[in-house]
DNA sequence: AGAATAGTGTCTTTTAGACACTATAGT
DNA sequence: ACTATAGTGTCTAAAAGACACTATTCT
């Protein structure tokens, strides 16, 4: 991916210049963090998987996982491919994210970029052994502003919306000693803040939905705006699917399952009614957990048998 | 648009080599069809609108409006351009609907297209003036075949969809002499029959959806799988969104608005519960309805104070 | 008058929210 | 014994489904 022919004449025979397409991969997962008490469960976290770029454009800034896509290859067979390559991970959950055509989001010329979510269960990562670093950054999303203007014809909305990332050490299940000097020696930024802004147009006839990047923090291309559109529709889409449970292991307490919903909504959800909800998810199985400092829970699984839309 | 160079050597320098963008946009409004008893209100039905190619490949096939994305074009600005020029409506609701990157679904070569959706209220269409005819089809989606095979390792559900698409006369408003000669000399199929198969494949660990196309029926490209696609989603979406709004004038009755909601979800729904769930969505007005052979109905406007998501 | 639609009231059922209570390993 | 989590019962409020009833205009 090095030189590219620059901006020729525009609206020349403009139908034989065509852009080139990428796919961006934003891989999302949950994470826990340090158990501090012997008898108290770990915080989760939200994570993203980003690589740090060793060429030009925004050569040693983080970015998504992506690439060109091959001739021959669909979108989503180049964002699962560029995933396996990072991760090490043979079958994982892949949508068709958004396509982003803006004319000038990439400085080496017309690149328009097919994004795709993916969800993973973290445990099921080897770790990549790829040419570039690629890293989990534990990824926080918070409503910073928001304001509505008013006319006579409708109104427009503005949020900003701001992206925290941290990077996370790899050597979380070695147990290395612990709050050392272990992000020593680390390039690249270690905490990313970035601001997006959507902006919601509605006038008596139409609502219309646009979203700018007010700050990058630091990421590559329009990746800022990709992460925040991917978790925006993972918080939505996990209210009426199944989503989340493409981000379980195998086995899961159903405490587990609680506090991946409430990782990815930002709120907190109510026990008994959660379990509610999610019963026709998940099935039982005979196994608990153990030597957990209190009450053993027990185990679940997918329920796979259940046909939602 | 015309000659296209083909398939370079494969696996080469790929970096080079990149594919055609172009944007195709399924257009839908919903239309009324005649009245047949003075005092009985006419029946709708979803519209989806062609256009018939005059060039290569399927030229005098039925295709959705569509074309390549000039540089310096959004693929939104693209596509809203496009349906302009068919027509002639200045401000549409228009959304990004999915990415279709099939390397073989244009014979040209490599495009990939950029599918959206746009929905239209029939009223404000200004017929086009453009080189190619352009006509709204009567849409019907069917699910006519339904199966499911169990594995041990999961199942793979079959959905096939029936998608009939038949022309209606544009001489809707002249109510000219009824049932004469009027589809005379109109070339191209007026009756387009296609389907389009839904495969659902769920295992232990995820859950994937493909769309391919069992028959064409005549129309170009993958659109009949675009078409299908869109339906679906509107289908989906009219659910918790106010989408079917975009659809209405700027006067409708409840039982407009209730007929574009059974019409999309293609069943009957009951007055009562209907008015309640649809209530904030709308203002009521002063304004009537008159000389309709029955009570008169009140007269609403979309109600745009709303915030959803 | 009678056809056809407009509009409302009110039951029942289901789902969601809130909160309080009991249960049980592990140190 | 105490801590922290596991798990359940039940009351209430809100939403959805079902159905019956009344209201009104035009031919």
């Amino acid at each position: 991916m090095a030189a590219m022919k620059n901006e020729p004449s525009q609206s020349d025979i403009f139908a034989y210049e065509h852009p080139f397409v990428t796919t961006d991969v934003v891989a999302l997962s949950v994470g826990a963090g340090q158990q501090d008490n012997y008898r108290k469960l770990p915080e989760k976290h939200l994570e993203v998987l980003l690589v740090q770029r060793d060429a030009e454009p925004f050569a040693g800034q983080w970015a998504l996982p992506g690439g060109f896509i091959h001739p021959g290859q669909t979108a989503r067979e180049a964002a699962l491919s560029k995933l396996q390559e990072k991760t090490g991970v043979p079958e994982v959950y892949l949508e068709q994210l958004f396509t982003f055509t803006e004319p000038d989001r990439d400085p080496r010329g017309w690149v328009v970029s097919s994004a795709h979510l993916a969800l993973i269960e973290k445990g099921s990562v080897v770790q990549n052994e790829g040419s570039q670093r690629s890293c989990w950054f534990a990824a926080e999303l918070g409503l910073v502003h928001e304001s509505t203007d008013h006319y006579p014809e409708g109104r427009v909305e503005h949020k900003v919306y701001e992206l925290r990332l941290s990077l996370q050490e790899q050597g979380e299940k070695d147990q290395g000693q612990p709050g050392e000097t272990s992000d020593a020696a680390l390039p690249g930024q270690a905490v990313i803040t970035a601001r997006v802004e959507h902006v919601i147009t509605t006038t008596r006839t139409l609502r219309a939905d646009e979203f700018a990047i007010l700050d990058d923090g630091g990421l590559a291309f329009d990746h800022a705006k990709q992460i925040v559109y991917a978790i925006l529709r993972l918080r939505n889409k996990i209210e009426y699917t199944d989503l989340a449970l493409n981000l379980m292991p195998e086995l899961f307490t159903l405490t587990d399952l609680q506090k991946v919903y409430e990782v990815i909504l930002g709120r907190e959800l109510l026990k008994a009614g959660f379990r509610r909800t999610v019963k026709d998810l998940v099935v039982e199985t005979d196994e608990q957990t153990s030597s957990a400092g209190h009450r053993p829970s027990k185990l679940y699984r997918r329920n796979w048998n259940i046909s939602l839309s």
